[in-house]
DNA sequence: ATCTTTACCTGACTGC
DNA sequence: TGCAGTCAGGTAAAGA
């Protein structure tokens, strides 16, 4: 599941393999990757079109060409890599770009939910999302972390209040501070907030280190796992004792999402 | 404003 | 071996 330390992770690692490459024809084969563009379009916009730069927004991918910009989502098993042959190296490939000498751009996602796009701003982008986490002041946590009924857990998975934070690292930055996921963002007191900004950094730049997790889909550009999922409190460890406290991890749904947390620990 | 539901998708896993 | 049922969850849109 690619947060933003998973596609972070994959920045950094196609960033070295893009350099001085020039766009050539894209390939597909289920035009819905396109998310409406038409091909034929798509090709003639970005064909020619020096690659300029790779930046991470939220957990959208953004390539830079001179003109446009190739904005990839990988969503829930999305992978993003350089390949020697068109049609990428798996099954589950169904987009790809040339960018020269014979290496292409491949985009796999063996559920479809990922999206590659083409767009002349990022302004889109910026309607949608709220900061990025890394960095972001201490004051402004406390800030962000008000004036709100909604659930913790459910605000942190909410783009636009906060971008990159999904539910697995959601999970981790609450046990870490030991807040339940479903109290109120306005019942928090001042020192939570704070804590739990710190502690958001702090695990997001660890998983960043590690390279990301790999729980099933999710690989590094070069075809390896990250380590991420190794340093794990709550996540998917249901029924195990809780590192802090010896009782049971617990998973209950909230916010249309499998939550894990130690009732003992987080209230 | 907030919450709930549904849709999008298919591989992996469970139980019979 | 196969087959039905369930689960995984990021985002968008619709309805309460």
């Amino acid at each position: 599941m690619p947060e933003l330390p998973e596609v972070e992770t994959v920045v950094r690692g196609l960033r070295p393999r893009l350099k001085d490459c020039v766009a050539g024809l894209a390939w597909v084969d289920w035009p819905k990757v396109l998310d409406g563009y038409n091909l034929t379009q798509f090709n003639k916009e970005v064909k020619g079109q020096a690659l300029k730069g790779i930046h991470r927004r939220g957990k959208y991918i953004c390539l830079a060409l001179d003109t446009h910009y190739l904005v990839v989502h990988l969503r829930m098993t999305g992978r993003l890599y350089v390949s020697s042959n068109k049609t990428g190296d798996d099954k589950w490939v169904h987009f790809s770009l040339a960018i020269g000498d014979q290496q292409f751009l491949a985009f796999s996602d063996a559920r479809k939910f990922g999206r590659v796009t083409l767009t002349r701003s990022l302004d889109y982008l910026e309607e949608k999302l709220g900061p990025e986490p890394l960095p972001l002041p201490r004051e402004a946590w406390l800030t962000l972390l008000s004036g709100t009924s909604r659930g913790i857990k459910a605000f942190l998975l909410d783009q636009k209040k906060l971008a990159g934070v999904g539910n697995i690292y959601a999970d981790e930055a609450l046990h870490r501070t030991g807040v339940d996921p479903r109290r109120p963002v306005n019942e928090l007191t001042p020192q939570e907030r704070t804590n739990l900004g710190i502690n958001i950094q702090d695990i997001l730049a660890a998983a960043i280190n590690y390279e990301g997790a790999t729980i099933s889909w999710y690989r590094k550009p070069d075809g390896t796992q990250g380590e991420s999922q190794k340093h794990f409190k709550v996540y998917g460890k249901t029924g195990e004792p809780c590192s802090q406290c010896g009782n049971l991890i617990t998973r209950i749904t909230v916010a249309q999402r499998s939550t894990h947390f130690c009732p003992t620990c987080q209230s």
